[in-house]
DNA sequence: TTCATTTCTTTACAATTGTTAACGCACGAC
DNA sequence: GTCGTGCGTTAACAATTGTAAAGAAATGAA
């Protein structure tokens, strides 16, 4: 259950066995059935969320219209982080694509490892470190790439999740139309 | 010549009097001229640098040409940070586009303070959450809005910058070329 | 100052994307 | 099985953007 989870964080810190256990102590096993929305636009996002099996969802809601802003696969930590990480309301919302495991931790159980064990501030940090460089990663596609561009530079690095998500979802990720995706889709297999 | 520097510290960790000299001392002042660069594309970035006076462009280069990533203001921290994290060679060129007085540290002496202060892990954390959120919102204005709109959100937030910095870098920063941010002016202007 | 360069705008045309609607298809609910 | 819903593609047209080129204004260097 949590062979996933310690494979990733031994990647970013080398925790003792304490360590490790103190960790696992403050979080908490979870099934959610798909569709299940794991925090919500206009709300505070309260938890923190690790992904040992399914798809979760982020997106804003515009003119009633729902764009995905990112979609977290297994062994990622997933969150609204912006309401997160600022305990504010935001307009966020997450949501599973598929039946989930999650380990979950709530906002405050994350101030007091901070507060109880000094590497988890090196965790967070890094952590934070590596979805800023991801971001920013995203955003530059934004500004270098043209939309077909984007489109295959997703298709070479998630192309399993063409297979998983439906395209629209994908289409309002890649900043483009389903119509506009299917066309790219059309040329490209030529 | 800390005074911004501490001020935007302050507002992210509150240390004592003695991390900061600390803090401080493992800073140099220097002062770079315009279009100097201050981390180049094939290079790694070794160091890290806050603004106290003066703006500094980020960019990629695609095609020969000069795609702006991101424009960092005063009292901000800047790098090319994909390659300053990972001490990799990176793709962004970072340049300044004004006289600038800078606060500068380098990653050695960035890992001696996170590995002697404690505290430093925190304020390390918090600066890149930070980071991370705010390119989450840029982010988020590529999928959810028009460039029209995304021009207007810029011109709300920092249109003192469409006075300081060429419009062909804002434009690029933008996602849209000069001419069509050219057509988004005139449209606005009525 | 003078000259060269850069910057910003404008125009005309090509290419791409958005919008709306229609169609076939797969899937789940009942 | 049948029905309804959601999904992906295609079409036609409108709107927007990109491209290339030209010119005026501002800027910087000699």
């Amino acid at each position: 259950m949590f062979s996933g989870f310690h494979q990733y964080i031994s990647q970013v810190v080398s925790f003792t066995d304490k360590e490790k256990e103190q960790l696992e102590s403050a979080f908490s096993f979870r099934q959610v059935p798909k569709k299940f929305k794991l925090a919500e636009e206009g709300k505070v996002a309260r938890e923190l969320f690790f992904i040992v099996r399914g798809l979760v969802r982020l997106y804003y809601t515009k003119d009633g219209q729902e764009i995905t802003g990112f979609i977290f696969r297994e062994n990622l930590f997933a969150a609204g982080y912006d309401s997160f990480l600022r305990q504010a309301s935001g307009i966020q919302t997450l949501e599973t694509m598929e039946d989930c495991d999650l380990l979950v931790i709530s906002y405050q159980q994350m101030q007091d490892l901070y507060a109880t064990m000094p590497r988890m501030q090196e965790l967070g940090r890094k952590i934070a470190e590596q979805r800023f460089i991801n971001a920013q990663m995203i955003l530059s596609s934004f500004v270098l790439d043209t939309p077909e561009e984007r489109y295959r530079r997703f298709e070479a690095q998630h192309g399993d999740l063409l297979l998983r998500v439906p395209h629209h979802m994908i289409a309002s990720f890649l900043g483009m139309t389903p119509v506009s995706m299917s066309r790219i889709r059309k040329r490209l297999a030529k």
